[in-house]
DNA sequence: TCACTTGACGTACACCTGACACTAACCCTA
DNA sequence: TAGGGTTAGTGTCAGGTGTACGTCAAGTGA
C-alpha cells in the first residue's frame, strides 16, 4: 500500500490467542479445557488457543482455535479480549505474546471433542480446575474476575440459560459464577426490579412446588461482551 | 533451555506498546502526545510508544518509550496495561500489535521535550485532543474510560496533586477526569467519610476564603494501577 | 465598610442492600 | 387420602448511600 517496511528495531514475536470459555453444567460453572498433544506441556490441561494467522484478526483467531480444538462454534459477540500476557519467560519456545479472551457459551453448546493438536477437550470446574500448562492458571483467574465484574452490570447470566427458565435456576447461575450463596428473597427482589424478565405464564414441575417460568423481556438486549 | 523452537505456523508480528499518560495542568486533564518525526504519519500527533525489544517486558518497554520520547521518568506502579490493539490494517507498515498502557503522572512531572524519533512532546487536552495518527484516538478514548473507572475505587486522584492540597483542588481533579461538574458539599462529605485525608492545619490564601490544606493520611496507600 | 468571592457545613429525602421466617404448592408413599 | 418431604414464593425493617439544596464563614479588594 505504501512501500513502508517494518523498521529494523521491530521485535518479531509469536502472536497467540487463548480463550477462557465458560458454561454452566449441573449447577457448576465450567471452563473449557483441552489436553495438549504436543510439547511443551504434552498431556497437560490448557486453555484452548494458538497462533494468530497472517491477516487474521485477533477475535477471528480466537473463534477459529475454539472451533478446531474443541468443535465449539461461537458468535463473535460472546467474546471479549480482556488481558495480554507477554512475560518473557512464559513460554519455553520463545517470546510468545498471548491475547487472552473471555467467552460465554450460550446454553445448549455442550458436546466437545479434541481436534487439531489436542488429545481431548472437556468441561471442567472453573473454580477448582486441574493443574494447567504455561501461565494458564493466571489467565483463568483473571478471566473469572472479569466474568464476575461483567455479571453485575450486564444481563450476562441469561446467556447461560435456555429461552425459558425459573428464578431459582437463574440464581444458580449467579451463585456458580460468584462462587457463593445468595439470599433468594433479595435476589428475586433485585432481579424483578430490573424488569428484564417476563413471566411466560407456564410453570415447571419437578420435585417440590412448581416454579414460574420466565423469559427475557422484549427489547432487553443481552450484554455484548 | 529446551531446544524447543517456535512452530512454523507461529505468525511473527511486530510487537509495540503505546502509552496514554495523563497529568493535570491548569485545572485541565492533559495527555502526553508526541509529534512524529518519521513516516508514516510524519508530523502528526500520536501517543508515545514504539517497539518492544527482545527480552524486554511489556511494561519495561512502555517506560522506556516514555523516557526516550518525552523525557518523562515514571515508576512502574503508575502504569497499567488496559487493552491490546491488533486490527490487521491499523498500521500501514505491516502487522503490528500494540499493547496499550495507561499511565498516571504524579504531580510535578511537567517539562517534556521530544527525543528519539519524535520532533516534539507536549501536554494537550485529553478530552479535546488534536487529530491523532493511526488508531490512537480509539486508544485514547478507551484509556479515558479506564481512568474514569479507576478513579472511583482507588485514590487515584491524589496522584495528580502535590503533597498538600485543598479540597476544592481535589474536586477539580475529579471534575477534570470525569469531564463534568460535581456538587461541592456532597464531594466533601464523600471524601472526608473515606478518611484518607488529614488536615495539615495550614490554610491557603487566594481570592476568597482561605482553604484548609490536606495531605494523604498515614497508612493510606495510593492505588497501584 | 461593603461587595464579592470562595470555603465550609447540615438536613431531608429517595433509594438500595442485606438480614431474616413463614406460607404455598406439588409429589410420593404409607 | 393423609401426611411428610421438598422446593417456590413472599414482606418488612434497619442501616447505609447518593443527591439535592440553602446558609453561614472567612477572607480579598475597591
Amino acid at each position: 500500500m505504501t512501500g513502508l517496511a517494518l523498521p529494523p528495531q521491530a521485535t518479531q514475536v509469536g502472536l497467540a490467542v487463548d480463550v477462557a470459555a465458560f458454561a454452566m453444567h449441573g449447577g457448576e460453572l465450567n471452563v473449557l479445557l483441552v489436553q495438549r498433544g504436543q510439547l511443551p506441556h504434552a498431556r497437560d490441561w490448557a486453555l484452548p488457543g494458538g497462533f494468530v494467522q497472517p491477516g487474521e484478526e485477533l477475535h477471528e483467531a480466537a473463534l477459529r482455535e475454539l472451533r478446531t480444538e474443541t468443535t465449539v462454534q461461537l458468535e463473535p459477540r460472546h467474546l471479549e479480549q480482556f488481558y495480554t500476557f507477554g512475560e518473557v519467560g512464559r513460554d519455553p519456545r520463545g517470546r510468545i505474546v498471548s491475547v487472552a479472551h473471555l467467552a460465554v457459551l450460550p446454553h445448549g453448546t455442550v458436546s466437545v471433542s479434541g481436534g487439531g493438536h489436542t488429545l481431548e477437550a472437556e468441561w471442567l470446574s472453573a473454580h477448582r480446575p486441574p493443574r494447567l500448562a504455561f501461565d494458564h492458571q493466571a489467565i483463568l483467574t483473571r478471566a473469572l474476575l472479569r466474568l464476575q465484574l461483567r455479571l453485575e452490570y450486564a444481563n450476562l447470566a441469561l446467556e447461560f440459560l435456555p429461552d425459558t427458565f425459573t428464578l431459582p435456576e437463574l440464581q444458580g447461575v449467579y451463585e456458580a459464577i460468584l462462587d457463593r450463596q445468595l439470599d433468594k428473597r433479595n435476589f428475586r427482589k433485585r432481579l424483578l426490579a430490573q424488569s428484564v424478565l417476563t413471566p411466560s405464564g407456564e410453570r415447571r414441575s419437578g420435585v417440590g412446588r412448581p416454579a414460574q417460568l420466565y423469559r427475557r423481556a422484549k427489547n432487553v438486549r443481552v450484554a455484548a461482551l
